[in-house]
DNA sequence: CTGAAAGCGCTTACAG
DNA sequence: CTGAAAGCGCTTACAG
């Protein structure tokens, strides 16, 4: 591959000269740079990274620290990330966060100091583990983190509105004249459970509806607990006609569950899920669902991390991206409320 | 950051030595190695990658070019990758591959010339744009192609056993006691689609078992054609008691199909897929499906072009990575053939 | 066993 | 508007 000395020679320049045609700096004759974008373009000239990054003292590189877990959520989060990152000249880095093991974080701090990364994006759940976000802190790269448990342990975050989110899709339930809505909740031992739980309860309380217990299941976001969840709630004396899923894959199951149990969806069931995941597309009716706009975060994360880069001194930014509310096929007016019906 | 010059000043060596002591070299003697590794570890000494690159003439980086479909397959993958990479120090970078837009190809020449990267990974269905690999060729650099449509085009790839794995699911079907298997064809554009009805016809022949047309319905790959033709399949006067499809997303349309039926699996309806995908294990009952091993073939992958880049003159390779059945729920003995049951 | 010199391919001041 | 010099942080021959 040719190097910036040869370019300068076929176009009778200094290297000088041709480092700024490649860098659009002004000051450079028209004829000039014409003459150096030929060179280019004969030698097929593309100039060294690694050269520039050197010299540069910045790497212009993004880490992104993503969990092990092949959630379609992880995957568009980093093509959205990786698009946006693009968008700014700046490549990404990809580092496997595996909780479970316990130097893990070394692979990572490593990697990251390798490569004069200049900012690291941390996917959930890496924000709430200690040793990354203290080496992060420790060596002051700039950092920001998506959907943390606890936000003030950050500078910069992004988060969803999780409660409204909830709310939304509880009221749409309500709108449709639901009165016995039950919520299969995720796991309470994170934020975005318990926040969904939470938006779920006081929609119905701001509605006078009543939440007792038997309307509440608890699930631990996977397919196969939302089937059981949903098992034990259809089977009730007084089953719910709408069932709000803290997520996608616990919405799949109670369908499923009603599948079984020969309960017709949406025409004697309402299943609401959140998230937007590809499975909501994959199952029949397709479901609706709270959207969470994996976009706009990749968006908000690359922005607030540049930003931060820019500008290290006491940066802090907190982010809230809206949710909202996707109508497919999977709810219905209750039966007992539909017109023309015997 | 410390720099290897402020690690020879402390340990009192000259910068050659440091490098040395880096790069495990032989030739320094034990005292001054200690010396250098204490001083490396009081400065938190980490080197710098750029510099080493540009030294070395070799970037240590793979590009692995990817659809941008958030395929559970892809990330997998790329996990995997990921992985085998680093256990040969070597840095991932990921390119999107959208097949639909002309010049992006482009994007990716620029990166992949522009970071120096030594060796690329194509997963599918990169290998069949002629633009990418034409490409690779004129600049050589080394590639592997995973699962392309015509093997004879590339120097090195890496395949399954699509064949092999639908005669095995069928056998399996066959062994169970079924005569009446039907099968639900991938997209026959693309060679793993016309591989896998091959092996399930050949399969089927090789029991004396006919294949009348009416067994065998098209597919687009999706869970939506899996519950179309399902529900076309067992609507006939003479319905299959098994339904080999040849992915596990279109398994999924046809349990869907059979639940909304009433058809219970495996009771009445026994049904395999393929891929071992995600949504396999989300089903219920689970998928008994032929699993395409991606461990394998990222392992594969990057050892295959790791000796590609070590010798690159008509290196050539190409590797076959066996399939095999993995059993879970979906598949039982046909009514008709189980004892006990007047 | 150890080191001084040269240079990888760029960009950053500085000079004219 | 253009260029000669220095240097980013390393490794590669070569010498002793």
């Amino acid at each position: 591959m040719s190097t910036i000395h040869e370019v300068a020679a076929r176009a009778n320049v200094s290297i000088k000269t041709v480092s700024r045609v490649i860098n659009g700096e002004s000051g450079v004759a028209e004829p000039t740079r014409q003459r150096v974008l030929t060179a280019i373009h004969e030698l097929d000239y593309v100039p060294n990274l690694s050269a520039q990054r050197l010299k540069r003292g910045r790497s212009e590189l993004l880490a992104l620290v993503l969990p092990r877990v092949e959630s379609p959520y992880a995957i568009k989060l980093f093509a959205d990330i990786l698009a946006q990152a693009r968008k700014h000249q700046y490549s990404v880095l990809v580092f496997e966060h595996c909780l479970d093991q316990p130097r893990q974080h070394k692979a990572i701090e490593r990697g990251v100091r390798n490569h004069r990364v200049d900012g690291v994006i941390i996917a959930p759940p890496g924000g709430d583990n200690p040793d990354l976000v203290n080496f992060l802190r420790a060596v002051q790269i700039p950092y920001v983190v998506i959907s943390p448990n606890r936000l003030q342990d950050h500078a910069c975050s992004i988060q969803i509105t999780e409660y409204l989110g909830a709310c939304e899709a509880t009221r749409y339930l309500i709108s449709l004249g639901h009165r016995r809505i039950a919520h299969i909740t995720c796991l309470q031992s994170e934020r975005f459970g318990r926040e969904r739980l939470a938006g779920y309860l006081d929609t119905l309380s701001e509605n006078g509806l009543p939440a007792p217990a038997t309307l509440v299941s608890e699930g631990d976001n996977s397919v196969e607990s939302g089937y059981r969840a949903a098992n034990v709630l259809l089977s009730q004396p007084e089953p719910p006609t709408a069932i709000f899923a803290g997520n996608d894959e616990m919405a799949v199951g109670a369908i499923l569950a009603a599948y079984q149990l020969g309960i017709h969806i949406p025409d004697n069931l309402s299943v609401i899920g959140f998230d937007d995941s590809a499975i909501s597309l994959q199952i029949f009716p397709h479901l609706t669902t709270v959207v969470q706009p994996i976009g706009e975060i990749a968006r908000a994360s690359v922005e607030c991390l540049l930003e931060a880069i820019e500008d290290p001194n006491a940066y802090e930014d907190h982010r809230l991206i809206p949710t909202h509310l996707e109508l497919r096929n999977s709810c219905a007016i209750p039966k007992d409320r539909r017109p023309g019906r015997p």
